[in-house]
DNA sequence: CGACGTGTTGATTCCTGTCAATACTCGTGG
DNA sequence: CCACGAGTATTGACAGGAATCAACACGTCG
């Protein structure tokens, strides 16, 4: 079974989906990736150890407990990081859009299991030699430093989520920041904006300690109160941000960057 | 009574007043704190800008939305790191001990208050100083981001505790931490321990996402079961540490560090 | 068309929160 | 030394929100 997996993995992820390999000077995400404050020679380095590697939705890119040997960036697509207890219940601990970094340099494994939510493109590098790229390239270590200043940020909002945030909170919290990430303006209505939603009803719940059929509830009650409107189960229009931040309960700043 | 934890501070160390600071020679935390890796000269920079403070249990250390003009390092004592929604829903999302950073270097502000939850010491920088020696300092880049890599993954655990586990088993979580951070063994038996609680079970209740009360019950329910001892509210024995990490479901693996 | 996966809606249960009363701890002062 | 009081912790009764169990709707694909 694991044989099997692995296999799968490798077979997939050799065959990318975009043509030829992107070149730095255009990648999309390399103004907010790891290695956005690299000089061309750093970036000559980077580009020698970096391969693109896809995978499917639902695939495993890597597993808990395993050994950490590729780090890197998202390019494209959605990555689920989850963890689960002995009897399967779930808990999403990390949603990775593209720039994200993902792996754990400079630690030897991995404790939560990374599986890509959509279509995904990595540029990922072999641990070792990013590791050593790290230690003498001040620039690198740099932009991981506020990378994951800002995960341990956005994990610390998480835990005010789920410790404390009712179900409707909750989803509407997340919608926030769907919102916020990914969301488009509609014309010039600064109140209304429309995304897809990029996960299943199911990474939703386990994203915000819900059961799916909560999470299915609350999205209904958040359309009854005219907040959202609905154009099938992945398609969001808020109607109104300001009161969906309002039902979000941390009477956020008004301006979240898009 | 400051005045007397102040004497005893005096009596511990050489010369230890806010003028006359620790020697980082025979720092307690040396060894794993930020400048753990730092070599004598760096040492000697970071002791030129840093001084001793020192803050009473319940006395705040910085605000939320507060500018960050301060980081440091917790010598003594257990400070709190808290969010707080606006009808005062309150979730803690830090617990640092001896040895943790504390502060946002990198980052202007901080969006959550850090509270003394005991006696504190720190080993404060003034931010910008700091800022600038660590960017000169891979010695102390690189250790500041292997502090926040742990720190993340201790969010990213604690995430699943929030999530997922019952009442029950995030009272057995907790202490089970406390156990692995601060316990002592009794004696030769490897399967009992003893420790303080060193935060109130209000304190107890933020960091679980739970009330006072269910807290207080599932201490009862643990002891009923036989898997605790207690002696007053702040004194515990375990009495079967296998136990209680069964109980606290994310099976641990057998090998118990210290 | 029927099967399957995904999502929604309904009925009921139960864990935890809420409200309330009581007990304990510790420091202070008579 | 003990009484007192404020803060802290425990215990009890009850209610409510989310989980669970179950049925049904929708879209896709063979």
């Amino acid at each position: 079974m694991s044989r099997h997996m692995f296999a799968d993995r490798l077979e997939r992820s050799t065959a990318p989906t975009l043509e030829a390999p992107i070149k730095c000077a255009n990648c999309p995400i390399a103004e907010r990736a790891v290695c956005a404050y690299c000089e061309p020679p750093e970036l000559v380095e980077l580009d020698q150890i970096k391969s693109y590697k896809s995978f499917e939705p639902g695939q495993e890119i890597v597993g808990a407990g395993e050994e950490s040997v590729m780090v890197g960036s998202v390019v494209e697509g959605v990555v689920k990081l989850t963890k689960t207890l002995v009897d399967g219940r779930r808990q999403m601990v990390g949603l990775l859009f593209p720039s994200d970094f993902i792996g754990r340099a400079m630690r030897p494994t991995v404790e939560y299991d990374a599986v890509a939510a959509t279509k995904v493109v990595l540029c990922a590098f072999p641990k070792s030699p990013f590791e050593r790229l790290l230690k003498r390239t001040p620039h690198l270590e740099q932009r991981l430093l506020e990378m994951t200043l800002d995960e341990l940020d956005a994990a610390r909002e998480w835990l005010l989520l789920l410790g404390r945030k009712t179900a409707k909170e909750k989803v509407a919290s997340f919608l926030c920041i769907l919102a916020a990430r990914t969301g488009e303006f509609e014309g010039a209505d600064a109140g209304r904006k429309h995304f897809q939603i990029p996960i299943s009803r199911e990474d939703m719940a386990d994203y915000l300690g819900l059961t799916i059929e909560t999470v299915s509830r609350q999205i209904t009650a958040l359309r009854k109160d005219g907040v959202i409107e609905i154009d099938g189960p992945r398609r969001i229009v808020v109607s109104d941000l300001a009161e969906l931040m309002e039902t979000a309960g941390d009477d956020a700043e008004g301006g979240i960057i898009p």
